[in-house]
DNA sequence: GAATGTGATATATAATCCTATATCGACGTA
DNA sequence: TACGTCGATATAGGATTATATATCACATTC
């Protein structure tokens, strides 16, 4: 309908689904339904004030009013810190989805030295900080990886193109890394044993 | 109704009436009715989102979500260009006002240096830029001085007192003047001629 | 196949939002 | 003082819309 939230809409939308939160998990963290939720990602409805700043904290985001003329000032620190778009850490969902990918992979087209670079790269971007383009090639080159994954004919050339960049995106934020301790995942230890 | 949205509404109302728009006006430049918004002001309705940013932007604020991890940075840059209480360039119906009391002041107490005194602080205090702390204590002034036109016995002594803390405040803030060049009023030139 | 988890879709209820009117104070005039 | 007007905010009433309950279709895993 209006086409003013737009993009703070599609802000939720993008960080709920970065940090491997469902419609649901978000249902229960806020007390809005899930319905709910997916008409209002869907702009199928405009929430509430309330329900907007409901959704916001659950996401820990808060919604605040800023002077037009500081605007620039703000959007600089933010996207500095941790680009509003690259909120790729803390994934949780997300990081499983990628163990089935890698494995799957590794299924079809067996262990290479592309593979191993490709792994020890995904490794060291789960615990970066990316900006705005530096994600967006990410996620692409991880869509790349999927349709590999999912292509009747796995190509080894693509796959080692996809281990070349994601290299050079591991060392374009190799100074940037986050200091979050935890190792979280290894990237192998899914339950089943099929390594 | 939910306190969640309390913050944000009371900036609303304080940045309009600091910025001396009427409901009427901002009913005017948002499209929304001055009925809406005053049953939101008064906290009888939670506006939708789309309201909240309609009226936002009409103030010539924006909404967007902050990490809350950097909320602190982001407040630390808004309140050290501009406090979020302390708006009070732009007025306007304010500036109406303050030039009524000072004509009436004039009238009662008659012209002296005090009086000329208070009348050239105010002229470069309206475009200043104000802390928290001096905008406070520049509301108090102008206070005293209404109570002091509706005073039964005014007195030339809390008079001399205003303008020596008026001009002390002056002072204070002479380094930070903003650079608008207009200068929007004279403090005078009010429709009708009892100058 | 069953089971689980994902987002999307109807319908009743409760709320927003608008139209119109009321209230209150300040100001001017007789 | 009393009356009228003006500008401000606040208050009733119905149209429209958000929200919750329940259910749906779809994909993935076992």
């Amino acid at each position: 309908m209006t086409y003013k939230s737009e993009h703070l809409l599609a802000q939720l939308r993008e960080v709920r689904e970065a940090s491997g939160t469902s419609q649901r998990a978000l249902s229960e963290r806020t007390g809005l339904t899930q319905s709910h939720i997916s008409q209002i990602e869907g702009r199928k409805l405009e929430p509430g004030l309330s329900s907007f700043i409901e959704l916001a904290r659950a996401l820990d985001l808060e919604p605040i009013l800023v002077p037009k003329k500081l605007i620039p000032a703000v959007l600089g620190i933010i996207r500095a810190q941790a680009g509003p778009d690259a909120m790729i850490r803390d994934g949780r969902t997300i990081d499983k989805k990628l163990i089935r990918i890698l494995k799957r992979v590794r299924q079809k087209l067996g262990g290479s030295a592309d593979f191993d670079r490709i792994e020890g790269s995904l490794e060291l971007l789960q615990h970066a900080r990316l900006g705005v383009a530096e994600a967006d090639a990410y996620h692409r080159l991880l869509d790349n990886l999927e349709a590999l994954e999912k292509s009747d004919q796995p190509d080894g050339r693509t796959l080692h193109d996809i281990a070349i960049k994601l290299q050079h995106l591991r060392n374009m934020s190799a100074h940037n890394v986050s200091p979050s301790p935890r190792a979280a995942y290894a990237l192998d230890d899914e339950d089943d044993s099929d390594a």
